[in-house]
DNA sequence: CTCGGTGCAAAGCTTTTGCATCCGC
DNA sequence: GCGGATGCAAAAGCTTTGCACCGAG
């Protein structure tokens, strides 16, 4: 095992990884290295991504992996639930760890595109209700805030629009 | 004014042109035909569409608009508030009339992609709340619940995944 | 050894952009 | 007539696909 300055994240992995392994051999698919290099590197890591910032860090550590594996390992990982798929408001899907992790909603600022995040137990019992009401099994929600953060919280403001 | 079968929504077209030309000039931007044109195509349609089924729509009426035309106007009509755009989880943007319709967000089948409508009072509440609490002006919010309808509400059930 | 997984590149799709032409003002 | 808007096509960006090769079981 690597010595990690994050040690937390370390933790997580390991536990990650045993769900993971489950999941792949419940499913019958086969523990490739690449799959647990992805795991990890996911959950070394903080925030939100998308693929492609994924496949650049991986790359700038030398574990080379092809877009496509990455991919693939995702939908891999959302299925199993070990990661979270968002879409906030842009053409780009974003990706965050999600196990061992709290429930939370989106905060997503219009000028400089921060998202925080926020918990409220009131989103699970509307769920709960429109579920029965249109006799629907939900799996799962997304609620994304979407305004400005006044300046004091919004430093980095003069950014891409 | 053309004969249409659904008055109902000639009347609601007449009441949106009028704030869509208060909304342009307030802008000094050109009254084109065409952004009149695909306001009214979109306040005669029902339900949720996208952007290349509104293109095709209106060729098919003999009403030809570029793509780009209808990229730009829809953004407009998402600025001046006459149009919601929305992402269900897919790399397509959706789209839907909303002058006079009450707010409401969405109930996403994922087994035949069908859309419902449903309204929850909290989720209002849940926004002003964390909108105060982190100090943000919330503009708007999305919330999707995705699972699964139940046999008898999903006829169409066996479609592209 | 088999067949699922990976890597690479090409293709697919939605959306954006550049530029010549057009037309609202 | 000026300058913004349109139309067209090309380009861009994210994601998917096809195929040859590799390696987990």
């Amino acid at each position: 095992m690597l010595l990690k300055t994050d040690t937390m994240a370390d933790n997580k992995y390991e536990e990650v990884k045993k769900i993971f392994t489950a999941f792949l051999e419940k499913k019958e698919l086969r523990k490739t290295p690449e799959r647990y290099a992805i795991l990890e590197e996911i959950y070394s890591k903080n925030g939100h991504f998308d693929v492609d910032s994924l496949y650049v860090s991986m790359k700038n550590k030398n574990y080379h992996v092809s877009r496509a594996t990455v991919y693939n390992t995702l939908d891999l990982l959302v299925e199993c639930d070990l990661v979270n798929k968002h879409q906030f408001g842009k053409n780009l899907a974003m990706y965050e760890k999600s196990y061992g992790f709290r429930q939370h909603d989106h905060l997503i600022c219009l000028e400089c595109n921060k998202v925080l995040e926020f918990c409220d137990p009131r989103v699970q019992n509307i769920q709960n209700l429109v579920g029965e009401m249109y006799q629907f099994q939900i799996v799962h929600h997304s609620l994304n805030l979407y305004g400005q953060c006044l300046k004091e919280n919004c430093p980095d403001r003069p950014k891409k629009s």
